[in-house]
DNA sequence: AGTTGATAGTTGCATGTGTAACTGTTTAGT
DNA sequence: ACTAAACAGTTACACATGCAACTATCAACT
């Protein structure tokens, strides 16, 4: 018999599962909240994060493919919860920002972002 | 100004990225040397592992939808990897197991993902 | 100035994926 | 025996995704 791989000591395995498991439970709470998808998610919170932030940074950040970045951004523009602003000097770049409307809905999003994991964080204590 | 949320300190943000990272880049390996899809990779690992079983049960080990299992399972069985029997009791269930070849080709496998494990360990001693 | 190569971002197309509905089979209740 | 519910696995269809090719712009070199 070949000698087996015991995949509860091999990290990429116990990674994917991990994450997985969580990042689930924690996608259907905004998307049941709000409608949002993973990809939409993602980006939105690295702009809050950030600020004022462009496409290509998010996607370096997020390791999202470039074309996924750029369909979320169009989605939360068309939900008016951003605005892209072309840069002057070098018209390539897309500056984003959060609108008043997209700022509001990113603070609630962060406190349930934070309610999640303080409830994470409880959920392991009892283990 | 709103609190913002530090993606940094967000445990589910955290996991999603060491595990892309990670997991994307062994992918890449087992990907050049057998074509494999990573759906394949996993039914094919946990079969190894278990050495006989059910794709019900791949799908509950691997977080994996059952038509992402069905479809690999399937594809593995045309690569001539592994072989269905129908249990005689309860002919629903379908009993998988690895082909003389589909051993052969864990094992290489299993290989791979111990020298992948061996290089992160050393990769990440060096931080 | 003109050409070449790089970069930011978008889109067409083929492939991958999940939902729901399906087949075939077994179990439980009547 | 008969019906209804449950389960293993597959498939049709709509949607999501990645790759490659595209547009538009800028920088570097000649």
């Amino acid at each position: 018999m070949t000698n087996r791989l015991l995949l509860e000591e091999f990290l990429p395995y116990r990674l994917v599962r991990a994450s997985e498991l969580v990042s689930r439970r924690f996608a259907a709470r905004y998307r049941e909240a709000y409608g949002i998808s993973r990809p939409e998610w993602r980006t939105f919170a690295i702009l809050g994060q950030l600020g004022r932030t462009t496409a290509t940074e998010i996607g370096r950040q997020s390791t999202m493919h470039k074309t996924k970045v750029s369909r979320a951004v169009a989605s939360l523009e068309e939900r008016g919860w951003l605005s892209r602003r072309v840069d002057e000097a070098d018209r390539r770049i897309e500056w984003l920002t959060l609108t008043a409307t997209g700022s509001k809905v990113y603070a609630e999003l962060a406190e349930l972002a934070r309610s999640f994991q303080q409830q994470l964080a409880d959920d392991l204590g009892a283990e």
